[in-house]
DNA sequence: ATCTGACCCCTTTTT
DNA sequence: GGGGTCAGAT
């Protein structure tokens, strides 16, 4: 074996001496499919790095034969890391990096057999949203009943399972020929001819304009394979160990792609035998997976989780080994993932242990609208920080949707708290940069008519919809790019002489970039920097009176700076080169490394979150229609996806978990009434040290009949000022649907059950004294969240008792129908006023504060609506608060 | 051609 | 709360 200078050779010992025995087995497999079952925290990415190190230093394999892919750029570039750590600089010699950038690097090379050239562009998904709107226009399609999202998204389900225009169009529209003129599909009862003709017509366009999209970039590389076989041996010939990481996020194109890089099925007729020590240098090459499809959460955008469920029949000889000590969490933390993830059907059994113990409780919280949530959560983190020293960085808040992201954000500025959001609205897709994009990738591609025409009046310039039809025209008569028809333009017939100037001053600027940025001395930075200047975008912002607009002015610099630093760590940095890191990246990649600190409470989705890890974790939003999301309740596969989620968010947690809930959350506008998440409800109730178990609302609503719960907890709640008759009985009994609730004892016991449906299993109450047994039958109805305003599953509040409770502090009510705009300050949002009375608080009574935790007051002022408490709140120092106004809870 | 205001729908999750 | 679209005014 000969050896090469770059590589540090490791020692078998060295590389496995310290792994559990079935980490080991896994970093030292020989064999042609491997399928490593990872669960969480079970050390995969250490594996992972370990088994490419010894298939180098052991097998003798050379670093260019080495393929591995990971899911995001950020993994990669920690996987690299790892590796140059591990074995040296031969590290910068293999492929790490996504299915993506991988097929983007492979098309630019060998793209030409299957018409890319390749300067391709990527489109994004706005991008590829304008083409789609582009196509519907011309075929006169009702965009409100086809909308292009639907449309994209039916073109990304026949990418992703390798379905081509071609057939599409032989079964459903056999007489349309793409790129031809005026024809009219309308809208045809025929959806499915609708769909064919449009994914025709794009892929079409995208060939013209010499652009891909992401599905394109995995699909298009399983063509080119398919189709030039010279290509295909090489790749086959070079890459003789692939590894994947994340299996059970692939699709099927992604499995298909695997399969035709590692040459499975050209090897067919001669199996490779099993026993063989390596892979040698024919044949198929050997396939490391890692995944756990209990992780898998990419069912929407295609993923297969039969790829890993079915890995064993799909490759021969293949082996699997599985992962299941966890390093990362607790024991506590662990049952409650184990827990939850056991109601899913279909699943293969898999316990995942540690080795680190019992750790601390899991805390839950029962807010009563959003933003009270959030505000806990950012007094419980100013609390851990402050009192026990965990760094803003080892804390980090998960959620659904991007939107619940607002409240969170509000409450941490509110209490002066760092925090970086990853993810939303990307950096990439504001519309300035996306301009700017546009700009630079029609330097690049003139031929790509999407953002060419983008950027025709922008800044306006004054051609408009006109100007541009008439282009357009003339393109498509002659069948060129749109860009060829403007460097034509004195041949068009019958244009106004004022959009003709205006068109040659377009040409002359594009011109101008285009030789500016062809020459060799100018490198990304300046051809942004020119493109800003030149193209009067800074100008135009500049002069604005937009508030908005300065942001925006900022934004651009920062793209140059992101040039800059591209081309800091590129060598022979290309303007296309540039672009492409644009395309590519994800939200993750925003993150931090390992071993960087940001000084910052990390806030992102679960999706985001997944393949990271935080000491403290904040699952947040728990609650029905919001997490399971609403949309994804009443598919029992979905539902599945979002427990999955679940498992996800709750094994990101090292060693504190916390769950909350808001009883109300207004979503777009409207406040509805959330029930607590099904999830909640699937972690044993032992596990789980609730601060605050009921909101308020939902105390009141229980207090009807005081039966079995602990006076202390709801202290204050104790005299009945509503009567049973008002909330009791059927619409709320019958939402819980259990003979019990009528006893009172469900709602207030320790353990509560919302039924005995399908996934819920029955577990004996403890911590709330009295038991709990199955409660009925009724299934999901009972799940899900109200809307006041609808009728008819509002509650029984008559609306003389829709004023509020003594004490005022929450109102509940029905909203009026949203007419004067002030529906939502009416929801029992936050209240300006909490209703609490001075006479009410004595010294040395203690209280809780959302922001600053447990206190003692020490003094009362009363001076009626402005009196003033002082409070002590130990650690976090000594307040003087206005009564009415503070976030406080007396105890 | 462009600007304004009144609607409309809507939102999972993302390489 | 928000952005995108459309009609009508300038």
């Amino acid at each position: 074996m000969q050896q090469d200078p770059d590589l540090i050779a490791r020692s078998a010992n060295e590389l496995v001496g310290d792994l559990n025995p079935q980490q080991a087995e896994a970093v030292q497999y020989r064999g042609p499919a491997l399928l490593i079952g990872a669960g969480a925290g079970s050390g995969k990415t250490r594996v992972l790095t370990r088994r490419i190190a010894y298939i180098l230093s052991q097998f003798g394999a050379w670093p260019s034969q080495i393929l591995a892919i990971t899911f995001t750029n950020k993994a990669a570039a920690e996987m690299r890391e790892r590796l140059a750590a591990l074995i040296g600089p031969v590290a910068e010699r293999m492929w790490v990096s996504t299915f993506h950038s991988a097929c983007v690097r492979i098309l630019r090379r060998d793209g030409k057999s299957i018409g890319l050239d390749p300067g391709f562009s990527i489109y994004d998904t706005a991008d590829c949203e304008r083409l789609v709107k582009l196509i519907a226009a011309d075929l006169n399609i009702d965009v409100k009943r086809y909308t292009p999202r639907a449309i994209l998204s039916r073109i990304s389900d026949y990418k992703n399972n390798l379905e081509g225009w071609q057939d599409k169009l032989r079964e459903q529209a056999p007489d349309y020929r793409p790129g031809q003129r005026g024809y009219q599909i309308g809208n045809p009862g025929n959806a499915e001819a609708l769909y064919a003709v449009v994914y025709a017509e794009y892929q079409h366009r995208l060939a013209a304009a010499n652009a891909v999209d992401f599905d394109d970039l995995i699909g298009r590389t399983v063509e080119l394979l398919r189709r030039d076989p010279a290509v295909a041996d090489y790749y086959r010939h070079k890459f003789r160990y692939i590894l994947v990481d994340e299996y059970q996020d692939t699709n099927h194109a992604q499995y298909v792609l695997v399969r035709e890089l590692a040459g499975v099925d050209a090897a067919k007729g001669a199996p490779v035998p099993a026993d063989m020590p390596y892979a040698g240098r024919e044949g198929q090459a050997w396939i490391t997976v890692v995944g756990d499809s209990d992780q898998s959460i990419y069912a929407f955008r295609g993923a297969d989780i039969r790829n890993i469920q079915d890995f064993e029949q799909d490759f021969p000889n293949a082996k699997t080994i599985m992962l299941e000590q966890n390093y990362r969490s607790t024991q506590t933390i662990l049952d409650a993932a184990n827990a939850v993830i056991s109601n899913n059907e279909g699943r293969k059994p898999k316990k995942l242990w540690t080795a680190l113990g019992k750790g601390e409780p899991i805390v839950g919280y029962a807010a009563d609208n959003a933003q009270q949530e959030a505000a806990w959560i950012a007094g419980e983190i100013a609390r851990l920080h402050g009192e026990e020293a965990i760094a803003y960085s080892d804390m980090a808040v998960m959620y659904r949707a991007n939107a619940q992201s607002r409240s969170l954000e509000e409450a941490l500025i509110n209490a002066g708290l760092p925090y970086q959001l990853v993810g939303g609205t990307r950096f990439y897709e504001r519309r300035e940069i996306k301009d700017a994009i546009a700009y630079l990738q029609a330097i690049v591609n003139p031929a790509d008519d999407v953002n060419m025409r983008r950027i025709l009046n922008v800044p306006k310039r004054g051609l408009g919809a006109r100007a541009e039809a008439i282009v357009v025209g003339y393109a498509d008569m002659n069948a060129i790019p749109f860009y060829a028809a403007v460097e034509r333009l004195d041949s068009i017939e019958g244009v106004p002489t004022r959009t003709a100037n205006q068109l040659r001053a377009f040409r002359d600027l594009m011109d101008g970039l285009r030789k500016f940025a062809a020459d060799p001395a100018n490198r990304p930075s300046d051809i942004v920097a020119e493109v800003l200047s030149k193209s009067g975008l800074l100008d135009e912002l500049r002069k604005s009176e937009d508030p908005q607009d300065a942001s925006r002015v900022e934004n651009l610099s920062q793209l140059q700076s992101v040039a800059a630093e591209f081309e800091q760590n590129t060598p022979d940095a290309t303007l296309a080169g540039f672009l492409e890191t644009t395309a590519l990246v994800a939200d993750s990649d925003q993150l931090p490394g390992e071993g960087e600190d940001s000084g910052k409470v990390t806030l992102m989705t679960l999706h985001t979150a997944k393949g990271l890890e935080y000491p403290v974790v904040f699952l947040t939003g728990m609650e029905q229609g919001t997490f399971p999301h609403s949309r994804a309740m009443e598919d029992a596969s979905e539902l599945s996806e979002e427990r999955r989620l679940a498992y996800v968010g709750i094994t990101r947690a090292k060693r504190r978990l916390y769950v909350t809930r808001a009883a109300v959350r207004a979503q777009w506008g409207q406040a509805n009434e959330m029930m607590p998440s099904q999830f909640l409800d699937e972690i044993p109730s032992d596990l789980i040290d609730w601060k605050r178990r009921e909101a308020g609302v939902e105390r009141m609503r229980a207090n009807w009949s005081n039966g079995g719960f602990d006076d202390d907890e709801f202290g204050g709640w104790g005299d009945d000022d509503f009567g049973g008759t008002t909330y009791g009985g059927s619409t709320y009994g019958s939402s819980y649907g259990s003979s019990e609730s009528a006893s009172g004892s469900s709602y207030g016991s320790g353990t509560r059950r919302f039924g005995a449906g399908a996934g819920s299993r029955s577990r004996g109450g403890s911590a709330g004294g009295s038991r709990s047994g199955s409660a009925g039958s009724n299934g999901r109805s009972g799940y899900g969240s109200r809307s006041y305003g609808s009728s008819g599953s509002s509650y029984g509040y008559g609306s003389g008792s829709g004023s509020s409770s003594r004490s005022g502090r929450v109102t509940t009510r029905r909203v009026a129908p949203k007419t004067g705009g002030s529906a939502s300050s009416a929801a029992p949002g936050a209240p300006r006023d909490n209703g609490l009375n001075i006479a009410d608080f004595h010294v040395g009574d203690r209280i809780t504060h959302d922001m600053y935790g447990l206190g003692t007051v020490v003094d009362t002022l009363d001076k009626g609506a402005k009196s003033v408490i002082t409070v002590d709140f130990g650690s976090a120092g000594t307040k003087r608060l206005m009564l009415n106004r503070a976030p406080i809870e007396k105890l």
